[in-house]
RNA sequence: UGGCCCUUCGUCUAAUGGCAAGACCCCGGCCUUUGGAGCCGGUAAUCCAGGUUCGAAUCCUGGAGGGCCAACCA
């Protein structure tokens, strides 16, 4: 086994199907040994989670096996290509961690190219001129259950072709009065075989080659000669193009494109529960206003991930974590969550942070006082240094729901009379409740503390088996605190849907809950923006990358933290 | 005249004719100044029926179930 390279030699014993394929073609000497992949976007839309698969998957096999990929964007479409998503792409290409180097390839520098191999094609009668209209070629290409038929203009000559082709480059007719097609089999029980359409005539400006080119070439003629013209070896693309790989070898053998060359293998796109990953929904989902843009935090575009604070860690933790095989799968969103706490929990600094805010007041601390308390970034198991200052002083914001006057057997956290420890600071009793007489609100607690507890546990050895997060009145900051949660509220937006409704009726409401004003420990103060942290017993946060700014702080929750308290509060209730 | 592909714990993936394994979820326990993290343990699967074989998740046959294909999208 010396063929396969050294720096594959500590990889797991077992392989996903694709890298098997690669192992054997590099033992048999198939394409002497290369290894050459290609992330193939159309530049139509976003990236997103579903496109990292792809993207971890090609640059991957190709770093692994000492090969190559390319960027290429299959910008073959001139309605929708644009060079904003051609920019974005390379954006979120790059911050995942994958460098494409020298080879950012566009098929739409390879339209001449394509258009001589037509040529060629008609000439060697492979390819003729159909003048019939889009909806008289529908009809006679048949259904799934009935042939198709050959249509009147099926036995032009070749230079009846020819000069029909030529004409239509130049621009002669109008769109849609032509299309050049394969000449094969309208019987084939494959759809795709049945004659399909390479070139179509569409007088539209092209982000790049603006208006200098009017029949642009479809999938089945473009992918296979771009992949050619690069000399890719492996060429990945998802389940669906299964029945598109026999145009695909037809392509190339009409060509002259001799083996050994590339090949086409299909592998199962990433599907995710609680979200869709279809660009043409995503592209719904802004336009109509259900978010607010491509990069708002709920999206499951790159942008949006990144902008909710993920790192590129994570998104490809989840891609090794998922694998690769050629069966459709939906990834349960629980796998995204333990990727992304795995990843944060040793990269994120401790902070304290309270959303739901009640008022405590430590009736035996003195009113002038403040201490500074030196708090590690980190807990003893997350091996990194770092501090910060934590003011503490007599009067204290705590979490709401960390207080309850009729607390279950449980619930170790404060109540009438009961202990609790402050992060960092004291332990404190809860020694007085100030409610409204009205309402029966509660407006604040009145406690005391034990002066020996701070940094020790008490001196006579009672057990203080709670401890909660705190900020200090006087010196916490105000934020704005985005809750994220998932876009959809079902596992599956396309499933089960009633009569005249579609995925958006599934849309969770509360997906995005904005607290305004929380309060932070004051020192995040000077962090610039995209600064990620835990706030403890909350989640992971990360202040909005475009939003927040100092004495303007906003924070957009990344994911919450795994909560076994919520599992035993709701087991008590049922 | 239909064709092609797929089927292993709840989920995702291994096992490539020879002990059905790992991860996530879930459930216990330990530990804990985060009800976090970590550690230890547990529950849990070869779609069905035949066949070949000393031996089948794996090979063969037939079912069942699921997916894709009838854009001048990709």
């Amino acid at each position: 086994m010396s063929e396969i390279p050294a720096n594959d030699r500590a990889r797991p014993e077992s392989r996903d199907f694709l890298r098997t394929k690669i192992e054997t073609d590099i033992r048999t000497g198939k394409y002497g040994g290369r290894v050459a992949t290609r992330f193939p976007p159309e530049p139509n839309g976003y990236l997103h989670i579903g496109h990292a698969k792809s993207i971890c998957l090609n640059f991957g096999v190709a770093e692994e096996y000492g090969g190559t990929c390319n960027l290429r964007y299959d910008d073959t479409n001139p309605d929708t290509a644009t060079q904003e998503f051609v920019d974005s792409m390379q954006t979120d290409i790059r911050w995942l961690g994958f460098d494409w180097e020298d080879r950012l390839y566009f098929a739409s520098d390879y339209f001449e190219q394509f258009y001589d191999w037509a040529e060629q094609l008609v000439r060697d009668g492979r390819a003729y001129v159909d003048s019939s209209s889009e909806a008289e070629i529908r009809e006679l290409r048949g259904t799934v259950n009935e042939p198709g038929r050959p249509g009147p203009y099926r036995d032009r000559t070749p230079d009846e072709n020819l000069d029909l082709l030529r004409r239509m480059k130049a621009g002669e007719f109008p769109n849609g009065a032509h299309v050049l097609r394969a000449k094969i089999d309208l019987a084939d029980p494959n759809m795709v075989m049945r004659d399909p359409l390479l070139l179509r005539i569409r007088h539209s400006s092209h982000y790049r080659r603006g208006d200098d080119w009017c029949v642009y070439p479809m999938y089945d003629y473009a992918h296979c000669l771009e992949d050619a013209i690069e000399d890719i070896t492996h060429s990945f693309c998802t389940l669906e193009f299964r029945n598109n790989r026999e145009i695909y070898d037809w392509v190339l053998d009409a060509v002259g494109i001799e083996p050994p060359r590339t090949e086409q293998t299909e592998f199962a796109r990433l599907e995710l529960d609680y979200t869709i990953l279809s660009k043409r929904k995503l592209i719904r989902l802004v336009n109509e206003g259900h978010v607010a843009g491509w990069d708002d935090p709920r999206m499951p575009t790159i942008a949006g991930i990144r902008r909710r604070g993920v790192t590129p860690e994570a998104v490809r933790a989840l891609c090794d974590m998922v694998g690769v095989a050629d069966v459709n799968s939906r990834i349960d969103i629980a796998k995204f969550d333990y990727a992304i706490r795995d990843d944060l929990n040793w990269r994120a600094p401790r902070r304290l942070a309270v959303l739901d805010l009640l008022k405590v007041v430590i009736t035996d601390y003195p009113e002038d006082r403040v201490e500074w308390i030196d708090a590690p970034s980190f807990p003893r198991d997350v091996d990194k240094e770092g501090s910060r200052p934590m003011p503490f002083s007599r009067e204290l914001w705590v979490e709401r729901s960390d207080f309850m006057e009729d607390p279950p057997r449980k619930f170790h956290r404060l109540a009438p009379g009961s202990e609790v420890r402050l992060r960092h600071a004291y332990v404190i009793r809860c020694d007085e409740v100030v409610k409204d007489p009205e309402t029966g609100e509660v407006l604040e607690l009145r406690c005391s503390h034990d002066p020996e507890t701070m940094g020790a546990n008490p001196a006579d050895g009672r057990k203080v088996r709670g401890t909660i997060h705190w900020v200090s009145a006087p010196h916490a900051l105000p934020a704005e605190v985005r809750l994220y949660d998932r876009l959809f509220s079902v596992p599956d937006p396309e499933a089960d849907l009633e009569e005249g409704q579609d995925f958006t009726a599934n849309l969770n409401p509360e997906s995005l809950v904005i607290v305004n004003p929380a309060l932070v420990e004051p020192a995040v103060a000077d962090d610039p923006p995209g600064t990620r942290y835990q706030f403890e017993r909350l989640g992971y946060f990360i202040s909005d990358p475009v939003d927040s700014a100092p004495g303007s702080l906003v924070f957009n929750r990344t994911v919450a933290l795994r909560d076994s308290w919520a599992k035993i509060a709701a087991r008590g209730r049922g």
